[in-house]
DNA sequence: ATAAGATAACTAACCAGTTAGTTGAAACGT
DNA sequence: ACGTTTCAACTAACTGGTTAGTTATCTTAT
């Protein structure tokens, strides 16, 4: 039996829904305390002021995608193969816990002003999982050799960004009805590893790899 | 001879750059005013109130994004010196108006809930026009047939994550002296390019294993 | 076993500070 | 004269954080 979800637990969930839906500034700690279900004072009795809470909301959350991320990276496999299993891994991780992704959608768009030092450093050790990655490809020739850095965000940021705009796609539907609709987990996937590996631009012919 | 920014379009500026560093939440109306250096009872008497001022400032910089996109687009050349061209201009974009993607980031965050139909309309407007290439290119044998509005966002979304974690980066560069530093420009736009084009996979014809 | 005491979990009510928005009068420029 | 702009004061609503006090759970001594 698992440690059945701790009181700490039920509130950072809900402060991670808070904060991912306003973000930290627009998001109100007699809300949290509702969404958790919980009285205002046991957020502080149990986890502290709202900084501290988003602290602790973001550090759980990137704990979860290092772990999931670092189960892929060491897998077996080619380098091809493996960063098509890192990107079914983000891609379920930004549809299993969509808050994180939007958190950090905004602390992006703020220039991470407010990210706490401790944040950041666990946000680059997940940057170096998947950097690590894409140099191994280099190396072993599979990949062509763009900087690694430039590439993790443009892979991440492909992810977070179409998983992110599935909202805004669904409001835009009801707008325009031709428009096309979200699209499945695994489709989002299949198309990013596409487009990501092999580019946009049609092949002259399809040699064999 | 330009219409000398009036002072509505000083108010808009100081708004936006609130905006984009805060967040609508976070915004602090006297920061504006104190920003456009007029008096708070200006931007009422101007513009109007909190809600009034972000549509405005919206619908301003998505005005300057769709007139500088729509120039690349409708020039002469092939779809994939349009698609370079358009991203090359994206990427001019996002630099000389940073505010703009900053915000959408955020809109994009809290999935468009707080976003007036009429500006996500305008939205549609610009994702319109890069699915249009998208789907010539398509056509003309050019680029491979993968879906135009999730290429639209892959593109869009790497310009603007690149970006945006300019910033983040520099931070990044502080804590991990090895990281990478920011690139111009000029190199951002030319590592997109052939990222989304080419693909990462090495080609077999190229150099070859 | 049980009364007494200690500790942890929890709550309702409150407070001090902030913020969006308003108003009315005065100054400025043309 | 008239549109524009400044200014300072004001308020009504809200929000983060605190605190004094209550209930539940566990120890322990007898």
């Amino acid at each position: 039996m698992e440690p059945t979800q701790t009181p700490r637990d039920t509130i950072l969930d809900a402060a991670s829904t808070e904060f991912a839906e306003r973000g930290f500034a627009g998001a109100r700690v007699d809300e949290i305390a509702a969404r958790a279900g919980v009285n205002k004072a046991m957020l502080y009795y149990r986890v502290g002021d709202k900084r501290t809470l988003y602290t602790a909301v973001l550090m759980r959350n990137f704990d979860r995608v290092s772990t999931a991320l670092e189960q892929t990276t060491t897998a077996d496999g080619s380098a091809r193969e493996r960063l098509e299993a890192l990107i079914g891994a983000l891609t379920r991780m930004v549809h299993q816990y969509p808050d994180h992704p939007r958190i950090v959608l905004r602390e992006i768009a703020s220039g991470a002003v407010n990210l706490p030092p401790e944040v950041l450093a666990r946000m680059l050790q997940v940057v170096d999982v998947v950097r690590g990655l894409l140099a191994e490809g280099v190396d072993s020739g599979e990949f062509r050799d763009l900087d690694p850095v430039l590439t993790h965000l443009s892979v991440v940021g492909a992810v977070v960004f179409l998983s992110a705009t599935a909202p805004i796609r669904g409001r835009a539907a009801e707008l325009v009805p031709e428009s096309s609709l979200p699209e499945p987990t695994a489709d989002l996937a299949a198309f990013l590893s596409t487009l990501l590996l092999d580019g946009l631009a049609a092949k002259p012919e399809r040699g064999g790899t």
